[in-house]
DNA sequence: ATCGGTACCTGCACGC
DNA sequence: TGCGTGCAGGTACCGA
């Protein structure tokens, strides 16, 4: 679930409480969602200072100091819960010497990793979706073969845009999700990215969209699921012309359009 | 180097 | 009520 916006909202809740606080003690409930060795892991960050806290893309990251960084995505359903209170789903609980962090996740796609630089994985995402310069996009667009929304999906592309945010920016560009990347003229380009930093922002601005499990690190749900135009939304009339929104699979992605305001 | 397909895991909505 | 099916915001890995 949790996409550029979700992920940022929880950094905006967590940002607050967590520089400052001291670990002392993590428990990792879950050899899915833990990265290595949860022994010594929990060894390994206790004690430490947590220095500040960032969003690479969909990642949280956490500076321990000391060539530390706790590294947290949250899949398809985490939540990171301040003064949450462990339950069935709590895969990993972060005690602090004043106040705790519960990391739930019911189906377990999410990942905690500790490592001394930053891990591959995040050296490897593209520039983030809500900051990218238009000349940079268009210039990191020039070339790319394949369909679009499979490429706004990639995090070496660009990082941050997940499956609502690809649809809810292809319709606000009125661009087919099957557009060729490589065939999108200049004047196309401009308004895709446009689109995509104002989706983005929107939602930032209203916490995220919470469909089922997202909620932010006070456990407070998102609203921009009521601004979604056209994703979830399959059968309904388009907000723009009135005709049907159609439901189709790019790349196994469930994908929601406009036939009508969309050409590729 | 890139793709498309599959796998991972749990919960829920839906139809019968 | 209960069961089977399909679907869900994500990424990683496989072989072509």
């Amino acid at each position: 679930m949790p996409e550029l916006p979700e992920v940022e909202t929880v950094l905006r809740t967590l940002e607050p409480r967590l520089p400052g606080r001291r670990v002392i003690e993590a428990r990792f409930y879950s050899s899915l969602v833990m990265r290595g060795d949860a022994a010594e892991t929990s060894k390994r960050i206790r004690g430490r200072l947590i220095r500040g806290i960032a969003r690479r893309g969909k990642f949280l990251l956490l500076d321990l100091g000391e060539d530390t960084t706790l590294a947290i995505h949250l899949g398809m359903t985490g939540r990171l819960i301040w003064q949450g209170t462990p339950g069935p789903h709590t895969r990993a609980l972060f005690v602090f010497d004043r106040g705790r962090l519960v990391y739930d996740d019911p189906r377990q796609f999410g990942r905690i990793e500790v490592s001394a630089a930053l891990p591959a994985r995040i050296a490897r995402l593209g520039p983030d979706a809500l900051s990218i310069p238009e000349a940079e996009f268009a210039a990191r667009l020039r070339g790319r073969r394949g369909l679009i929304k499979p490429l706004l999906l990639n995090q070496a592309f660009i990082s941050g845009m997940g499956n609502i945010y690809t649809d809810e920016t292809l319709f606000r560009a009125r661009i087919h999700p099957r557009a060729l990347a490589s065939r999108l003229s200049p004047e196309r380009v401009r308004r895709l990215h446009q689109a995509m930093r104002e989706i983005l922002e929107a939602a930032v601005a209203s916490g995220g969209s919470s469909i089922a499990d997202y909620v932010d690190g006070d456990g407070r749900a998102g609203s921009f699921q009521f601004q979604h135009q056209v994703y979830g939304r399959a059968g309904e009339p388009c907000p723009a012309c009135g005709g049907p929104i159609r439901r189709i699979v790019i790349a196994q992605r469930g994908t929601h359009y406009c036939p009508k305001c969309q050409r590729a």
